[in-house]
DNA sequence: ATATTGCATGATTGG
DNA sequence: CAATCATGCAATATA
């Protein structure tokens, strides 16, 4: 039997307060380096770890293990020992961080709390600094041990260090964390876990009820802070983003699209700005609300054509890389599982190459990703981690210049309250898009100018009578002014327009009597109209002749019958044979088409063109299409369609045939087996006078805008170009390598319309367009473009 | 013929 | 100037 022991003690336990007990017990250690004196039943309990739950049920404060879900009294003195931390947020229970640190499959998620560095009864295992010097791993994926180049790569050092010095305050913190923690409580709450590194922190008064109350908004707010804290605190030199963000709290802070350095896991030396994660908050709490789960923003990185090509690989930044994800010491690397926002599991191969003495890191296989997500080059995808778990979360960010993804009801249609004042939205810096609403498909953000084009027009076909895009329609017209505008288009301008961009603007005819004015806004000019623009009818530039001369056909609504117009025809939505004021002979339905080799030829290469590009899908459409004109016009009406089919080609040119004598195809290799500059071969003589053309078209340029004599610069401009046209070269042609969208390569198409077109056997440059321009058929990516030109130079110089 | 894969090259960029 | 990275090339695999 026990002996009731009488005496001086008074049991710890504050609920408790016992004086007499069959047995002391020893509890939590005290400050005074004592340990707490409990009656027997308390002891008991704490022994057996059923303090809190015994003693401190109804009160606030409870998680849940990350692992194995048992729930943990946070906050409490008598837990605090059973309690591990995580660095990213999360807590997990000693014995399964104990595990879990033995078996060394996790190690690095659990660089514990300095609550730990009070040693206990062994359980608890590592000291903080054997955590923080071991080689962290945020991965559930099995470990490839690293090799001698990653030897460096402690990606929590950061947070160790600061964990550190906050000792005291962050239990503080973890007190007035007053999760009521039901099992549903979205954990993005447990970005309260980082609140140390705020410096807001250093005041003890840290309302955590107010924080958790203020549910999703609050957490918002909270995780801005938290982040912007966590960059200030960890980046050696601050970087005028990150100062230049706004306090917590302000609505802007809530959907500024600010790059903030990651929150820990440099790798070696600093991220490059580029690839700091620049969600809003909003996103976060999006993604996080979506997924129940707290997001640490890792990295994002802009897709080149490459990555977003077909080939499938997606190039990581090497810092980023190592910082972040698994150490690989094998080229063929491991298999990486990443979730997108959508809770999608994705398993790419990480891997790397070697390269000069170096890695160059990939993700292959992320092609379904990429399609899935309707990705294109120059689109974003940003790299989370998720928390507790570690997993990776990929997420997408269209090219855009808005960058309000709120308006898009992300993921789980998360309701803003302030989408309207957006900050970000306001703070248009591209004017290309002046009044195209914003789109969003299956909860991701949809483009609005990404730089291959692409299916903005077709979502907005879709989308543009949804309340958000009215309502971003209306910011953007807000930041315009108040009248309704029109981007005027300058045929060289027109052509760096976004194919989304450009379409749209085809496809808007001023309303009926509609006298524009003409305002600059940053450096571009609008036709401003008082009423807003309605849709007119597409047509067709047709340049037909070795001089270069333009025409305009456009179709007959009634008799589908195509009518040559004036090249600066403007028709509207509805025409017919009997509205052809331009030529009498065929102002009825009844009057022949015109027949025009041209206009064979173009109707030939359209379906052929379409033929390559739509695809099997399309083909019913094709059949009912009267004509190649027909097909040709919806090819560009559909060309949204056309470039979900292929991303950002960057292969060689899947689309020309042998013998393609195109700009792009005979360009000479580059790399291995490149033509030397002294090099007299036909494609590199060819090249060098396509170049050489190209130059002085620039010059010209740039003397025409210093003012100085035309004459002269015709004289230059037709020395250059007369010994093309000597060079045998007949009628026009299709150029399928033209990138519309590019300035250069336009500029060559332009220039070698007299010349080239001889030597093609389709005979017809064509494009489509109301603006005017000389438009290329396709639009084969601009970085293919870019990089002919530049080729040119290569060789040239 | 086309796609995939591994590597090489060269432009760009940051220190 | 060196590191990084976008992308081209060629060998190989597959349809």
């Amino acid at each position: 039997m026990f002996e009731v022991k009488m005496g001086s003690k008074v049991c710890m336990n504050a609920s408790c307060g016992s004086t007499s007990s069959v047995e002391w017990k020893k509890g939590w250690p005290l400050r005074s380096g004592a340990l707490a004196d409990l009656c027997f039943r308390c002891g008991s309990a704490y022994e057996t770890s059923r303090f809190c739950e015994t003693f401190h049920m109804e009160q606030s404060g409870w998680r849940e293990c990350y692992l194995c879900n048992k729930r943990l009294h946070c906050g409490c003195i008598a837990s605090k020992l059973v309690v591990e931390f995580m660095d990213y947020g999360g807590v997990g229970c000693s014995t399964c961080t104990n595990s879990h640190s033995k078996r060394g499959e996790n190690p690095g998620v659990f660089s514990r709390l300095p609550m730990n560095m009070q040693q206990t009864n062994g359980e608890s295992g590592m000291s903080i600094d054997g955590v923080v010097r071991t080689e962290a791993n945020l991965f559930s994926q099995p470990l490839v041990s690293g090799d001698d180049k990653r030897e460096e790569f402690t990606p929590h050092r950061g947070f160790g260090n600061l964990m550190k010095q906050d000792n005291n305050v962050t239990t503080a913190g973890y007190t007035h964390e007053s999760s009521s923690s039901s099992p549903a409580q979205p954990s993005l709450n447990m970005a309260l876990a980082t609140l140390p590194y705020s410096p807001s922190f250093a005041t003890p008064v840290v309302d955590g009820n107010k924080l958790m109350g203020a549910g999703g908004g609050g957490g918002a707010s909270s995780q801005s802070h938290l982040f912007q804290c966590s960059a200030s605190s960890i980046l050696q030199k601050p970087s005028k983003s990150v100062l230049g963000t706004p306090p917590p709290g302000t609505s802007k802070s809530a959907q500024a699209r600010i790059g903030r350095p990651p929150v820990e896991g440099r790798g070696k030396g600093h991220l490059l700005p580029r690839y700091w994660p620049k969600y809003t908050d909003k996103e976060l709490q999006q993604i996080s609300g979506n997924l129940n789960l707290n997001i640490v923003p890792l990295f994002e990185k802009t897709l080149s054509a490459s990555d977003a090509g077909r080939i499938g690989r997606l190039v990581l930044p090497k810092a980023c890389a190592e910082a972040y994800f698994p150490p690989i010491s094998q080229s063929e690397g491991i298999p990486l599982k990443v979730q997108d926002v959508r809770g999608k599991e994705w398993t790419f191969q990480f891997r790397f190459w070697p390269n000069n003495n170096s890695r160059m890191y990939v993700l292959e296989g992320v092609t379904p990703c990429i399609q899935s997500m309707r990705l294109q080059a120059g689109d974003t995808v940003t790299f989370s981690r998720v928390d507790p778990g570690g997993k990776l979360i990929m997420g997408a960010r269209k090219a855009t210049y808005t960058v309000d993804m709120q308006g898009c009801g992300f993921a789980n249609g998360a309701s803003n309250e302030d989408t309207s004042s957006s900050g970000v939205t306001e703070n248009l810096t591209s004017i290309n898009a002046p009044s195209c609403p914003s789109q969003m498909l299956e909860g991701l953000p949809e483009h609005l100018g990404s730089p291959h084009g692409g299916n903005g027009l077709k979502k907005s076909e879709i989308n543009g009578g949804d309340d958000q895009s009215r309502g971003k329609e209306k910011k953007r017209t807000r930041t315009l002014g108040a009248k309704n505008k029109r981007l005027l288009l300058h045929s060289e301008e027109s052509m760096e327009l976004r194919v989304t961009w450009e379409e749209a603007q085809e496809l808007l005819r001023p309303s009926a009597n509609a006298k524009p004015t003409v305002v600059v806004i940053e450096e571009h000019e609008f036709e401003e109209f008082e009423e807003p623009p309605v849709f007119g009818k597409r047509t067709i530039v047709v340049t037909s002749r070795p001089s270069g001369e333009q025409e305009r056909w456009g179709s007959c609504d009634d008799c589908s019958k195509w009518r040559r117009l004036p090249v600066d025809a403007l028709l509207p939505a509805k025409w017919t044979c009997s509205d052809n004021v331009w030529d009498s002979s065929r102002c009825s339905c009844s009057a022949p088409e015109e027949s025009l080799k041209e206009l064979e030829n173009v109707l030939r290469a359209g379906k052929e063109y379409k033929k390559k590009r739509i695809g099997v899908s399309q083909t019913a459409r094709n059949e009912q299409e009267p004509s190649g004109l027909d097909a040709l016009a919806s090819a560009a009406v559909l060309g949204d369609a056309l470039d979900e089919s292929e991303v950002a080609t960057t292969t060689r040119h899947p689309r020309h045939r042998v013998g393609c004598s195109c700009i792009v195809c005979i360009q000479p290799p580059s790399g291995k087996g490149r033509h030397k500059p002294t090099c007299g071969c036909t494609v590199c003589s060819t090249v060098k006078r396509r170049f050489k053309t190209l130059m002085m078209r620039r010059k010209k340029k740039q003397l025409e805008r210093d003012g100085t004599a035309a004459e002269a610069v015709d004289e230059e401009n037709k020395e250059g170009a007369e010994p093309e046209k000597n060079e045998g070269e007949k009628e026009g042609r299709i150029d399928l390598n033209s990138d519309p969208y590019n300035r250069e390569d336009a500029e060559a198409v332009a220039v070698e319309k007299g010349e080239e077109s001889k030597k093609s056997e389709e005979g017809v440059c064509w494009g489509v367009s109301q603006g005017g321009g000389v438009l290329g058929g396709t639009e084969v990516g601009g970085g293919e473009a870019e990089k002919t030109t530049s080729e040119e130079q290569k060789v040239a110089s």
